[in-house]
DNA sequence: ATGAAAGCGCTAACAA
DNA sequence: TTGTTAGCGCTTTCAT
């Protein structure tokens, strides 16, 4: 059996009613602070804890707040999710993370769960651009956060590394290194990086002075290796280039398969930067040059707006945006 | 407002009481077939969902299970999560999963979280070989499964991959490739993996006919590069040997970046095997042979052992070990 | 400053 | 087969 509030209050000999004032820091003013010194120690003999069933039921909240992740396997995510949680947990929430496998049908069903579940907010990582299911539940007045991904239409909160000042940053580096036949093999057209990156990178191009026309650009169906092996040969077999800048790490190891298949070779023939900076992309050869994106505090500032919005009721409105470095390692030499 | 129990009996003209036992389907049998029609359609009609803490609030259950990992941005426990999420959430039980980053302290954080929360089983990836807590939840009668990690003394259930065929197959492979002098770079003593693999290091090369002495293990503090790098030093600072079989992948890739730094190639000089088949490993250079676990696998047939424990009160007692195959890439070649 | 009492939404014994 | 009732553990008005 349970230690209940009934028992912290008799040992303590006061009610319930009051045991449960002294308990909460929130209304503990209301009693005396003798009372309520007999209140906590009772709880502490008793190691009391409180029911959150109990309370949820009566307060209409729970204090979970539901993370949506696409895939957790993506190392991408795990820092992410890891900042977010250190973050939900001081402030008292507990996390339920969703994977949704990148299948629209499972993140419906992953929400509906999480909804079930009456979960207070909700940190979103697996909307694609356009989300029918999330802006629903936005509009429905649903705290919630995107990470690592935008809204375009709804005015959706969201928290991404600066993904324009990234491809910047890749762009100039090679153009520092001699580089002018530069192209992008960029990500999904359905994500909001894919989109953003691709942009990003005809603008950069453009203002920084290398060859940018539209055929320098290339688009994987997914962030994957196949894809971005897939993707890279498709380019090939139209321009030819001494350098690509990828749309993540996945596709610029793909791309870095596809230029060996046909006897070219990274760096030598062509320079490759990569997205996001994963653990191991350092351990290849050639070690990949990459853009580095804060995950863990991507979760984390996501978690803190959230949670704002969830205690506060303070609606986070605009996109925080996190400055990102270039790492330059292996995959990137000057032109030869 | 939330649409309740009420508001659905109402519309179908029932007794709550009626409702809820039409909505179950462990108690619908008691309902007559047209009452059940008419109580379902109701429900759908006005979208209802049962509110979790109500109902737990009632039966003492929560169909929450909480899952404990070591660290999840190890990429050996995403797929052990998932393949038990989806087990799970397909028996109705919600996942929520609390990363320990191997820390005694936060272990027992979140073992507190979750007994808070009311969890009704366990899934517990994060015990090190002597766990206090768990082992005292699991003798108050909590269900558990431990996953990728054994227990020593106490009798708790466990669902690992096959460590000992698993290493008898590394050095067979080594054996035949000639390789006589075999080291083992083991994983940390307080785990139960780095143990078992070391024991069978040794009862295979004993059986297969390799130098086993003593000398010829070495143990990380931990599974990771450094770790793996400095104990491979250690090793090559006493004895000299042609092949490695490293406790994990991790230790692996330390291992082959220590050679690297004496002046030796793998596999020219030292083979090298890893254990995991984690993602990546087989883009490296050279592309690892190592033993693939089938984790997905084993997270699920974790969580079926608990589902069974917790629906139907049958205790898993046993360690449930899955089989495991050698994947031989580039880090192992022939004695010269 | 504290006690009394009602009720959150649901289930389960009991009655009919 | 269905309705009635009580109550899970907690918070929160309303009294006192």
């Amino acid at each position: 059996m349970p230690v209940t509030l009934r028992d912290v209050a008799e040992r303590a000999g006061v009610h319930p009613g009051t045991a449960s004032r002294a308990l909460n820091p929130e209304t503990r003013s209301l009693v005396s602070e003798a009372t309520v010194r007999r209140v906590l120690q009772a709880a502490k003999a008793l190691d009391y804890r409180p029911n959150p069933m109990a309370r949820g039921l009566k307060t209409n909240r729970t204090t979970m707040v539901g993370v949506l992740v696409p895939d957790l396997s993506n190392p991408l995510f795990p820092p992410i999710v890891r900042g977010a949680e250190v973050e939900l947990s001081r402030a008292g929430y507990t996390t339920i993370i969703a994977d949704t496998d990148n299948d629209p049908e499972r993140e419906a069903a992953a929400l509906n769960a999480l909804r079930a579940r009456q979960v207070d907010g909700l940190l979103v990582g697996s909307a694609r651009r356009e989300d029918e299911a999330i802006a629903e539940l936005f509009a429905q007045g649903m705290p919630m956060v995107l990470i690592n991904r935008r809204s375009e239409d709804v005015p959706l909160p969201a928290v991404t590394g600066d993904d324009a000042y990234g491809v910047e940053l890749a762009v100039r580096h090679l153009r520092e290194l001699g580089h002018t036949a530069i192209a992008h093999v960029a990500g999904p057209g359905d994500m909001s990086t894919g989109v953003q990156r691709a942009r990003s990178f005809r603008q950069a191009v453009s203002e920084l002075g290398a060859a940018g026309s539209a055929d320098l650009v290339v688009e994987c169906a997914t962030y994957s290796i196949e894809e971005g092996a897939r993707a890279t040969h498709e380019l090939l077999e139209r321009v030819s280039v001494t350098a690509i800048v990828a749309g993540n790490d996945q596709i610029a190891v793909g791309a870095i398969e596809a230029l060996r298949a046909r006897g070219l070779e990274c760096p030598r023939d062509v320079s490759v930067v990569g997205f996001n900076d994963m653990p191991f992309v350092d351990k290849l050869s050639p070690p990949l040059t990459t853009v580095r994106v804060p995950h863990a505090d991507v979760g984390a500032e996501a978690a803190r707006l959230l949670v704002r919005w969830m205690a506060e009721g303070v609606a986070a409105t605009t996109t925080t945006t996190l400055p990102v470095e270039l790492v330059v390692r292996g995959s990137t030499a000057p032109l030869a």
